[in-house]
DNA sequence: GTCTATATGGGGATAGAC
DNA sequence: GTCTATCCCCATATAGAC
């Protein structure tokens, strides 16, 4: 199919495509800083430089605008707490990788991190439940680890569930309160949130 | 003053007053449900059973109404903060007071601790500087404790800073998931945080 | 696909009667 | 102090020319 495609064709998708690219970053940028309720499409439209109008284009509405970052920011998390699980067998090095690398890509992403926290009410119901299932499944992820490791002896917990939020709940504040370009690095937070969730749970 | 009030200047201002702390409390239920930018002056005023013109006669502006609002959730959560660190001398017994005493706090008035923590960017710019003060305040009395841990040889932190921020987030992310009603009790999440935190931080 | 112009609705805040 | 009515602005989204 794509070999098919004229060489006008591919040109003209992929302006199309580069634009809509264009408008989501532009509305990364919006949301973060203002919230969905406090942004407005003519904010988006004039950051990615072009007339209100042009955003309906490409996306149907705001809300639409949102689930696709949400959607993409979701799937690009859990992808990388799926990646820390596989890497590491052993489970208290394995909560160090989860929560090390849940905690440097909510650095490194914080603008779409903050997003992704805050601003699952501004949702539709149906995307809103699209997004919950991706979201059991990582404090699946937690919980089970959590499990191996009591089951393996070198863990002690009070509280499963608990402490798979309060493991979560490092990673996920800090968009709260991160600014990039600051003394505090995605690394540097990476490390000692890792250490700090091996304290946590360790037997 | 107060004794040389007629009792129809008494009973005028009670009821003033009374009002005053109606439209308060819809706004709190407002703004922890759609957030400052997603709550109309209209909703707020529906649920105090009024029109929406009277908002105004008690309170200026709907920032207004926030400021005051968030005013008085940080000197609240102050206060709970400081009377842990008076009760507790120890510096591992006294952080262990602290972050329950803050999570028990946050989930008990979790509807304030939203807008306390997620609507400081929809405050003025003074209003904003002057609960950032209250802010720092708190944040030093972590800071303050873990020194005083390290000192007595009972705590071994690898940053001071970073790790009372994480201790921190431990309570103030539960206003993000926290649904009142449910199987988790403001209770159990201090004990839960108070033992997590302890952990984080011994030597 | 982009623009200008606009339809349509709702927002914060105020006026003025009671 | 409360109401109804309204000012005035701005929001999302669309129409139609180019």
């Amino acid at each position: 199919m794509l070999s098919t495609m004229t060489t006008e064709q591919a040109t003209g998708r992929d302006r199309s495509s580069r634009t809509r690219e264009r408008l989501l970053d532009a509305a990364v940028e919006a949301f973060a800083a203002s919230g969905f309720a406090g942004t407005t499409t003519r904010d988006i439209a004039s950051r990615a430089g072009m007339s209100p109008a042009a955003v309906y284009v490409h996306h149907a509405t705001k809300e639409d605008l949102l689930f696709e970052i949400s959607r993409r920011g979701h799937h690009a998390s859990l992808e990388v707490l799926q990646t820390a699980f596989d890497a590491e067998p052993d489970p208290l090095a394995r909560i160090r990788a989860m929560v090390g690398a849940f905690s440097r890509w909510h650095a490194e992403t914080s603008r779409v991190g903050r997003i992704v926290q805050y601003e699952l009410n501004a949702l539709t119901p149906e995307h809103r439940a699209e997004i919950a299932e991706t979201r059991r499944t990582m404090e699946r992820l937690v919980q089970r680890t959590l499990e191996d490791g009591i089951a393996a002896g070198t863990m002690r917990i009070p509280d499963v569930k608990g402490t798979a939020l309060a493991l979560l709940s490092l990673s996920i504040d800090l968009v709260r309160w991160y600014r990039p370009g600051g003394p505090i690095t995605p690394d540097g937070l990476a490390e000692l949130h890792g250490e700090l969730a091996v304290r946590m749970v360790a037997a």
